[in-house]
DNA sequence: TAGCGTTATATCTCTTAAGATATAACCCAT
DNA sequence: ATGGGTTATATCTTAAGAGATATAACGCTA
């Protein structure tokens, strides 16, 4: 028993952009024509014309700028507003597609029940989700200690529940996100290398403060980035400024996994 | 621009339950008989009869029983196993459609671009998920507190980022998850009602312990229950068992908000 | 100017899914 | 028996979508 479920964007209560429609898309990309681009998919030159006419007419902007005779007999291009749609396309798809194995993975097969009752698909206050590679998992019975590598290679503990772990079904190699509340995020100005906390070395890369609070936002690396939340106290004592390079620290109990 | 995304469950790789035959079930648990439900739905009884049939062949048990001839000339109804597959088909589907909704808030009408990159649909290892009503939402330019109402009455408060209220449109009247590990969570046998803190009055219900650690489990009404771990020293000198009424608290900036 | 490969368009056929219609078989009720 | 309302099945028609084919218009190249 397997779940599928095709993706359509629609406009206007039309359908948009479908499966089929972006692989064409994709295939004009390629040859740099419609004609070619159909016989690759493959389909008739027809339905990729017309696939190609409706999708510009109910587009706000031309997806594909068409041009008929010239050089080569002329050819089609996909606009850079095209490409930021097949971009985007391709995100909801895979958020799509992650939902569904997930959902698949809790449908019985033989009695057609549910395993878990716990909601799927939650969207999280947490401003720290960073993804990283399980190097290994330690479990205790009651407790689990799992190490986590990021892209940038700096390795970080969680502390889980074993429930958790089983409930997950976290294995050594695969990726999760780390989600940690910026609250629980600790800064330093200074290098401490005895402790065996977890540490990120970074650097400032955005301030914000209200009357009793300020955001700090570190730049570690490799496009991940850390948000810290600090009474504007312990700022000032510190004197941290953008550019600055700080330490973060964060308990390893305080780093929630998600998959 | 909408997202549509039928849900279909396939078995062998032929479709099993789709949409129009999910309705064509129902119509058939109403009225008792394939010719009416067709003529309910409508569609024509040829294929309702063939939607009948496929589905009685593929799945391992029938789904409707149907018999020829008799009172009223016989007539259909659903087993309970087919019951039982609706019933899971709609709790599928219920999920699908809430991610699916959201998916679709984050996409960008105009520029057809995403708002954030955050993961949707992420599972998450915190063990301790409860349904609360936000009663009252207070932004400060950094931070934010959360008045939050259990199902049992109890309030509790959540500090999170303005920026997470902002990106979860988080506001007052709405249905809202609040997430905190175990490890943050404190139990106490004694009354002390002057503090500020969240607290919650319950029983422990279940506890498991390990070489360090020990894990509670404690029932706080209304079928809610908060986990707790924490040494197994700190236990000991409590003296706490299943039965015994306990007090959680839990610090306002450990409980995260999901939707 | 002739040729090329393309876009753009019209027309016809083919295929497939759905509806319409007819009818047999069934079995209880009258 | 006969009638009624159903399941079960076969056949014909209809509709819609996809492919096949033909051809005009286009603008560069040689």
């Amino acid at each position: 028993m397997e779940l599928s479920s095709p993706l359509t964007l629609e406009m206007l209560g039309k359908p948009f952009l479908l499966e089929k429609r972006i692989e064409l898309l994709h295939a004009i990309a390629e040859h740099g024509s419609i004609s070619k681009a159909a016989k690759a998919v493959p389909m008739s030159y027809k339905s990729a014309w017309e696939a190609v006419d409706t999708m510009n007419s109910l587009s706000p902007e031309p997806i594909v700028s068409r041009e008929t005779g010239g050089k080569d007999g002329g050819g089609s291009t996909i606009t850079s507003y095209g490409i930021t749609l097949l971009e985007n396309y391709a995100l909801l798809k895979e958020e799509h597609t992650r939902f569904l194995s997930r959902l698949s993975a809790l449908t019985d097969i033989e009695s057609g029940t549910f395993k878990t009752i716990e909601r799927l698909s939650l969207q999280i206050s947490a401003r720290n989700q960073i993804q990283a590679k399980v190097v290994s998992v330690q479990c205790e019975n009651v407790n689990a200690k799992i190490h986590l590598k990021l892209k940038s290679g700096q390795v970080l503990v969680s502390v889980i529940t074993k429930e958790a772990v089983e409930n997950l079904q976290i294995e050594k190699g695969q990726i999760v996100t780390m989600i940690f509340k910026s609250s629980t995020v600790l800064l330093s100005d200074i290098h401490n290398e005895k402790s065996e906390e977890n540490r990120l070395e970074g650097v400032i890369s955005k301030i914000e403060t209200d009357r009793e609070n300020v955001k700090v936002q570190v730049d570690i690396g490799d496009h991940d980035t850390v948000v810290a939340v600090m009474p504007v106290t312990v700022l000032e004592k510190m004197e941290l400024k953008i550019g600055s390079s700080v330490t973060a620290t964060i308990k390893a109990s305080d780093i929630m996994l998600g998959k």
